[in-house]
DNA sequence: TATTGTTATACTCTATAACTATA
DNA sequence: TATAGTTATAGAGTATAACAATA
């Protein structure tokens, strides 16, 4: 069987992604994440006081679906929404969201490992900053 | 504002990854297609006569998924199907449909050529076989 | 008994339009 | 007038269970 797909470094880069993404909701499963919900959690606990409208922007998400996800993280107690001002919030994580992260960051670090272990070591700096031309300067 | 995410190559590949895909998808958009017909059409052209059941495993797609998509390209009269047994469909491309190959063809080659722009000519061969490995390997 | 294709359905993720309140 | 957050909703894309017909 021909498989002309073979020849494609887009399709290879988009079935890599998909594989990894695959394992990633596995692994957050058992901490009861979303994939988006895991990113919002390492970017809130980065920088405590971040907006809503901060996470759309360096998540490049749609505004409305940052409700819902942020209202889940509050729910459990992973999130307190502060006002910054009138309209705004300011977002930081409470001590089981703390928590949290730090069982995503093992996640996280495993699955980067395992990634990380299918390119050569001499090669992984200048795999990520191509991924990253990729994104940022398409 | 701190980005913890940037130092993740696995943040990086799926970020490439959906930026890719958008891409693609408005190419696509031309030619009424989506992204999962046009693998199908290209391996149908590749393979004359291959079998829905075929397709799912080489595209890794759930077979009820391939049902309505096949029904699609039909109803398009962009692929036909010819009773191979009592139970499966061998899926041939007919004109319509190798002509519509082409300009899917047209679209993926500068979507590719788009993509390689961001490697390093002396990388492009390492990082397809990077991503490669790492679907068909994980 | 395993395989092929199918039907019906559900779930997740993402996108759009329109609204309120505030800067 | 532009921005932050919200509401409601719609659309892809993908997944599961169960079935009929055939190998």
């Amino acid at each position: 069987m021909k498989d002309p797909l073979a020849k494609l470094p887009g399709y290879a880069l988009r079935r890599a992604s998909v594989t990894m993404m695959d394992a990633l909701s596995e692994g957050l499963k058992d901490l009861d994440l979303k994939f988006t919900e895991s990113t919002a959690l390492v970017l809130i606990g980065a920088n405590p006081g971040i907006r809503q409208a901060d996470l759309v922007e360096m998540l490049a998400i749609q505004r409305p679906n940052m409700v819902p996800l942020v209202a889940r993280l509050e729910m459990h107690g992973w999130v307190e929404r502060a006002a910054v001002d009138g309209r705004s919030f300011g977002l930081t994580l409470t001590p089981a969201g703390e928590a949290l992260l730090n069982r995503v960051w093992v996640v996280v670090n495993d699955l980067e490992q395992r990634l990380i272990s299918h390119v050569r070591t001499d090669q992984v700096e200048i795999f990520h900053k191509t991924l990253t031309a990729i994104w940022q300067n398409w």
